[in-house]
DNA sequence: GCCGTTTTCGGCCCGACTGTTTTCAGTCG
């Protein structure tokens, strides 16, 4: 029979948590349950063999009794335990929990007390005004569960990462500019460079003893501030124009070290953390590092004045913010042996830009003088080929004029060179949309996917493997196609892939396009443990989107790449017969 | 439900905030 596939899995077991958590169980045994979860998210290779091995046990956070009930879910597509939790409470109820306001606890309540199912059911039993005469509930719980309500459906879940880190940049500078504001940091997922980003968090410090209320006021009557939800001694919650919420923490200087860590996240990586100190007899929070005495009570306060020595106080290395998710670097810390991510600075050369020539706004001698600006030492032209009519894709002929042009540009002693190049599509048969005899010509060629993106999985696959096989072919493009919030990635199996460029000696470029980030984080850290190189490329299509390779850098040191497993970082003349010379 | 160079049982991350309370439970990040 056919076999569930590892999502599915993971689905379930964060189902049953939630579920346990309607039934009031120990949170500690919901947190088995997403622990193992998490584990399988992050499995690298076949969950099936592992099954079929049985080779649970050996996962983190999987025991007899999870290992015992994936194996049945896998081998039988159901789960007997799951079922029976679906018939205490109705899966629906699951989405009452999520309204801002309501948890578990109270959706159970809910349910129970006025037999609430579904989201829609909240909203009359409030607007019946049932909801107050609850005991543990009241007028303003209904009011906030009302709004919660509202908030779901008006604003969308999450922002891309482009738009919302300048805005914490401007935000940034218009913070350090407050009276007595010593130092402040972007924090949150926009400090991790996350994919999306839920709200903007800037953590800022006072001297200390000093008091924050004159910076709290002044912020909160800065332009550009719609609305203030809150303010405390130490917190400003803001929406700021545009939509975005800003939170504001003020501390003084001693906590800010702490502050800021606490403040950046990820829950996961500080959770493990807070473990570690434990065991170290320490304890951790926003407040500082404090040892802990045997009988619990907390001791003298470690001195932590930035995020290093925090660090340094529990024995690991500095973990750099954009690989805080407990996907590793944790141990890695502890063992002194994380990468040493790539920097912008280690790269010599951008990848990947068009020009008017098919769907760029900017000519080819502009987007030149952008890339010298920005210190890059050669900028590939990369524009499309026929196939992609709706970009203006060049034909052979055009392409070659181009050459003239590109002849010209490198003519006029400008800092960087431009290497000749195309953006071929992949055609539905797995060919490349320009002759041999034409690739052939080029110092860089890259192979995207640009229509018939429906194909399933095995289909897709084996038409990018044969484009693999043709020579003339140096990069994968754009992976998986996705356009985060807007398309779905096409499927296709990526490991199968990224075995067979690191066989042909394919390079795969990591799209710095803000909607793109494809290669993600995760698909890159699975091209690394393959030996796969690199390409951190920017699919510019003006000359401001050079600058874009901050997001492809962003995402290369969230999966862990160093320096030596990108290939721009050498010149160009080595760049190009490297790209030549890996073909198999 | 998982886990173990201080434990095979007794732990399991931390604190702020809110509303409903009269000492705390639930939610949130």
């Amino acid at each position: 029979m056919a076999h569930p596939d590892k999502a599915f899995v993971i689905g379930v077991l964060r189902e049953i948590a939630a579920l346990l958590q309607l039934q009031g169980e120990s949170v500690f045994k919901v947190r088995a349950y997403e622990r193992a979860a998490d584990t399988l998210d992050q499995l690298q290779g076949d969950l099936g063999a592992r099954v079929e091995a049985g080779t649970l046990q050996a996962l983190p956070g999987f025991g007899e009794a999870i290992a015992t009930k994936v194996t049945e879910l896998w081998t039988t597509g159901a789960l007997g335990y799951h079922q029976a939790l679906l018939k205490a409470f109705p899966r629906s109820l699951l989405a009452v929990c999520d309204v801002p306001g309501v948890g578990p606890k109270r959706a159970a309540a809910l349910y129970h007390a006025l037999g609430v199912v579904d989201r829609a059911g909240l909203q009359r039993a409030c607007e019946a005004q049932q909801v107050r005469a609850l005991p543990g509930f009241g007028a303003k719980s209904e009011a906030a569960i009302l709004e919660g309500l509202a908030s779901m459906g008006a604003q969308a879940a999450r922002t891309p990462l482009a738009v919302a880190r300048p805005v914490g940049e401007a935000w940034l500078a218009r913070v350090r500019a407050l009276p007595g504001i010593v130092r402040a940091e972007l924090a949150g997922s926009a400090r991790r460079w996350a994919e999306t980003v839920g709200d903007l968090d800037i953590v800022a410090s006072v001297s200390d003893g000093a008091d924050p209320l004159p910076a709290m006021q002044a912020f909160s009557a800065l332009p550009g501030v719609a609305k203030v939800l809150g303010s405390g001694a130490t917190k400003t919650s803001v929406i700021l124009d545009g939509g975005l919420q800003l939170d504001l923490r003020i501390v003084g200087e001693t906590d800010f070290g702490t502050a800021l860590h606490h403040f950046t996240g990820s829950k996961a990586h500080h959770v493990k953390l807070r473990g570690i100190a434990r065991e170290k007899h320490l304890t951790l929070s926003e407040w500082g590092v404090h040892r802990i005495h045997k009988d619990g009570s907390a001791g003298a306060k470690l001195a932590v004045p930035d995020e290093a020595a925090l660090y340094r106080a529990l024995h690991m290395d500095f973990v750099p913010p954009e690989l805080r998710e407990d996907h590793g670097e944790i141990e890695a810390a502890l063992a002194h042996a994380l990468p040493r991510l790539v920097e912008r600075d280690d790269l010599l050369g951008i990848t990947h830009a068009h020009t008017t020539d098919s769907d760029g706004k900017d000519s080819v001698e502009d987007m030149a003088r952008a890339a010298a600006a920005l210190g890059a030492r050669y900028l590939t032209i990369t524009d499309h080929s026929p196939t992609a009519s709706y970009a203006h894709g060049l034909t052979a002929d055009r392409l070659r004029a181009q050459w003239d042009e590109i002849d010209r540009v490198n003519d006029l002693g400008l800092s960087v060179r431009l290497l000749k190049g195309a953006e071929v599509d992949i055609l539905e048969d797995g060919s490349l949309d320009h002759p041999d005899a034409v690739l052939a010509k080029l110092e860089v060629v890259i192979g995207s996917i640009h229509q018939r993106h429906k194909m399933d999985a095995d289909q897709m696959t084996a038409r990018i493997s044969k484009a693999f096989d043709n020579p003339h072919l140096h990069i994968w493009g754009h992976a998986t196609g996705r356009l985060i919030g807007q398309r779905e990635p096409y499927g296709l199996h990526m490991e199968a892939l990224l075995d067979k460029a690191a066989a042909k000696g394919v390079a795969v470029e990591i799209n710095g396009a803000p909607k793109r980030l494809d290669l993600s984080a995760a698909h890159a850290r699975l091209a690394k443990a393959r030996g796969v190189a690199l390409v951190l490329s920017v699919d510019a299509h003006a000359t401001a989107q050079l600058d874009n390779l901050r997001y492809a850098v962003a995402t290369a040191r969230r999966a862990g790449i160093e320096k030596r497993d990108v290939l721009t970082r050498l010149p160009a003349a080595k760049f190009v017969s490297h790209l030549h010379g890996m073909r198999r």
